[in-house]
Parts: structure tokens; sequence; C-alpha cells
DNA sequence: GTACATGATTCGCA
DNA sequence: TGCGAATCATGTAC
């Protein structure tokens, strides 16, 4: 408590000794006339200044009075203000010339990017679809995860707008405060409009720096969500029998092709409750594997042709009786999948030397190992045959016209013996 | 825990 | 751009 009579008359001091225009000063503003006298009445002043704070309450709103009222006040308090302005003010005023905040910019940058900042652009679905893209998905088979994707990121963006505008306002309260107390203050101790300006900015800054962790913390929340979303699109997950079955079920009776067009894949996705991609990829791994071990998958292809011509031998009967063409797949849907009208598909074994009897057009098979018959009911029966050739390729199969001949019977054969 | 199955990803190619 | 091939990563059966 000793040391701060001894430091203000030190500042005093050295306010006075340092800032040579006071007594000028006075003189100005009141004439000059009796200068000891006023300077005098300055002392006075300040001595009353200094002790106010040993003061009781009282005494001290009394002093407070009293010196606001005096004449020399204006005076006086111009004069140190103008000794703030020149000492520490003016270096902090050095410090405040900042270069823009590049991690600033950069927050805001990728803020603005990921739709979270700026105009709403449907709650970052142009960021969840470059996710998606960048995922290998596409197309509207995601929108279940895209609209969780976009759900989250909407959340985060509605709290970052929320909690940037309890900052805002947190921020503009705060200001308003101080400077009314530092208008307030400014009545009993030498503010200038400046210094209040140089404060609200100083205040600006604080604030900008909570808004900076703001936008970090919400710049991590997205990135987080982010690598949730794409590891999850990531994660394996084996698909329903069903679903397996549809696919096997195109896949063998599409031997001779097994590419289906994009109307194919969206049709098969539907059915199987699957992405167009998922199912583009089941037929690039189908295919390449296939190929790598045609004789495990034989008995497989078998299953399928079996059952397919089971399936094909009950629509023809009813199709025959209605004069109708069919669609034989297990599933019984009619025209679900991109094959020709009547389709059959007849795998042969020739391992064990079983056949399979093609009901509909009345042929024993039997054929070399890895080798595919495709029947294609339509007119005449023709055939078809497909097989994976000994260099891995596929073999496109011929169209009906061009392996049927007029002349050609159920039972005619194109048999391609190169495996 | 291990081997195998299988969906997803990546890369090079035509 | 779609495909084959290789590879990764995870699910599943034992």
């Amino acid at each position: 408590m000793d040391d701060q009579p001894r430091l203000m008359h030190s500042s005093h001091g050295v306010g006075m000794a340092g800032h040579p225009g006071l007594a000028q000063h006075m003189q100005d503003s009141t004439g000059g006339a009796d200068g000891e006298g006023r300077k005098q009445d300055i002392g006075d002043i300040l001595q009353q200044i200094m002790t106010i704070t040993d003061q009781s309450l009282d005494e001290a709103q009394a002093r407070k009075h009293a010196l606001n009222c005096h004449r020399m006040k204006p005076a006086l308090f111009n004069v140190l203000c103008e000794i703030k302005e020149k000492t520490v003010l003016s270096i902090r005023g050095a410090q405040e010339e900042e270069p823009p905040d590049a991690q600033l910019m950069r927050l805001d940058n990728m803020l603005l990017a990921e739709g979270v900042s700026g105009p709403e652009k449907g709650g970052g679905s142009a960021a969840a679809a470059a996710a998606a893209a960048a995922a290998g998905g596409g197309g509207p088979d995601n929108s279940a995860e895209h609209s969780d994707y976009r759900a989250k990121l909407s959340q985060i963006r509605q709290i970052y707008h929320t909690e940037l505008e309890k900052y805002e306002q947190a921020c503009n309260e705060f200001t308003t405060h101080v400077m009314n107390l530092l208008r307030e203050q400014s009545r009993t101790r030498p503010i200038s409009p400046k210094e209040i300006e140089r404060m609200v900015n100083i205040i600006h800054r604080k604030f900008s720096t909570i808004q900076m962790q703001l936008k970090q913390s919400t710049c991590e929340a997205v990135m987080i969500l982010r690598s949730r979303f794409l590891d999850a699109r990531r994660k394996r997950r084996n698909f329903n029998k069903q679903a397996t079955e549809f696919l096997n079920e195109y896949f063998y009776s599409h031997l001779s092709n097994p590419y289906p067009s994009e109307e194919a894949k969206e049709e098969l996705a539907k059915k199987c409750s699957i992405t167009v991609s998922q199912v583009s990829n089941w037929f690039g791994n189908k295919r390449i594997r296939y190929k790598k071990n045609i004789g495990k998958f034989q008995e497989e292809a078998n299953m399928y042709a079996a059952r397919t011509a089971v399936t094909a031998t009950n629509v023809s009967t009813h199709g025959s009786q209605a004069n109708s063409p069919s669609t034989p797949n297990s599933a019984g849907s009619a025209g679900s999948f991109n094959m020709n009208s009547g389709d059959l598909f007849m795998s042969v074994q020739s391992l064990n030397g079983d056949s399979y009897q093609g009901a509909q057009v009345g042929a024993n098979v039997q054929s070399q190992v890895g080798s595919t018959l495709n029947f294609r009911e339509g007119s005449g029966c023709s055939l078809a045959l497909a097989l994976s050739d000994a260099n891995g390729g596929w073999q496109d199969a011929p169209t009906p016209s061009s392996v049927t001949s007029p002349t050609e019977g159920p039972g005619s054969v194109h048999s391609d013996t190169s495996n």
C-alpha cells in the first residue's frame, strides 16, 4: 500500500517533467497571469487524485464530485491523455498492425468448402457428394448414407452458427459494456475516445481468437464426421443371401456376356437393396474369380442352371399355353432382368458325365469342360453358346439370328470345344 | 487364431 | 470410362 503513493508521485513527477507543455497548456487555458498560483492549483488537484484511494467511499465521492467540477479538470485530462497517447498506447498501437491470420483464412476456406459457413447449400450436400464420389460411390443409391451425412453436417452447421451468434452477441454486449464503463470512467480519469476505440479493437481481437477456436473445433468435427462416413463406406458387409442369389442368377444366366447394362445394374441394385456401384463391384469380382477358378464355380453354375431350367420349363409350359414369351429367372419376376425373351441357361458339366436336359428345347447336350450353353427360345429355339475362353476372356454370345439357321431345330447345338 | 470368402479399393490399360 | 487384376480389409466358419 505504501508503494502506491510513491508510484503515483513518481509518475506524477515523470508526467510533469516529461511533458513540458503542461505549464504552457495551463497558461493557455487560464491566461497565464498568475502562473505560480495555477501551479499550486494543479498540485492540489493531483494531490487529491493521488490520495483519493486512501479515503472512504463517501469522502471519495465527495472529492470526485469536487474534482469533476474543478475548472482545471478538462485541461489536466487533456494533458494526461496526450501523455498516455505518446507513451504506452503508442507502443501498443504499433503491435496492433497484424497481418491477416493465415490459419483463420484456411479455416474459413475449409468451412466454406464443407458447406458449414457461407450460404446454405442443402446442408453440405455438395461436400457429401464429393465425399461419396471420392469413395467411389455415386447416384441415388447412396442416398441413405448421404442423408445421414447431410443430417450430421447440418447439425454441425447449426451448432456452429448458434455458437457464432452467441459469441457475436457476447462480443457486442461486452464491447458496449466496456465502452460505457470507459466513458463513465473518462469523467474521473483521462481516457480519450481513441483509447476507447483501441480497447474495442482489443476486445474484438480477443473474441476473434475465441471464434477461431470455434472454427477449429468445427473443422475437426467435420473431419471426424467425414472420416467416419468414409470408413463406414469402406466397411464391408456381406450381402444377404437373396441378394447373392439374384446376382448369381443374372451372372449365370448371362454367362455368355456377364456385363449387365446400366439399366440391368439398377434393376439388380433395386432388387438386392444394394447400390449400383456394389453391383458393378460384385460383377467385377465375380468375373475375375469365376475365370480364375471355373472348376470351383461349376457346381454353383450347375445349380443355377438347373434351377433356371426348371423355372424356364414351368414358365415355358404356361407360356406356350398362354402363347406368350416368358422370362425364366427363378425369382419369377418377369422381365426384371435384361434377358432376351426366353433365355434359358444351361451349364453342362462333362467331368462326371452329367448332362442337363433342356426340356424346353428337348435336346440332350453334352459338351466340354467349362463350356456353357445358353439356349434361347424365340423363333425356332435358337441356341447360343457362351464360354469363357482359355485366355480368360469372355466370348460374346452370338445373337440368336446369327446362330440360328432357319433349318436348325431345337436340338441343334453350336459348341465351342476350345476349352 | 487361422484360413478362406467376399466386398471394396486402387491402379494401369485400352 | 469401364474393365481386369491385384490388393486390402473385414466377415465367417472352424
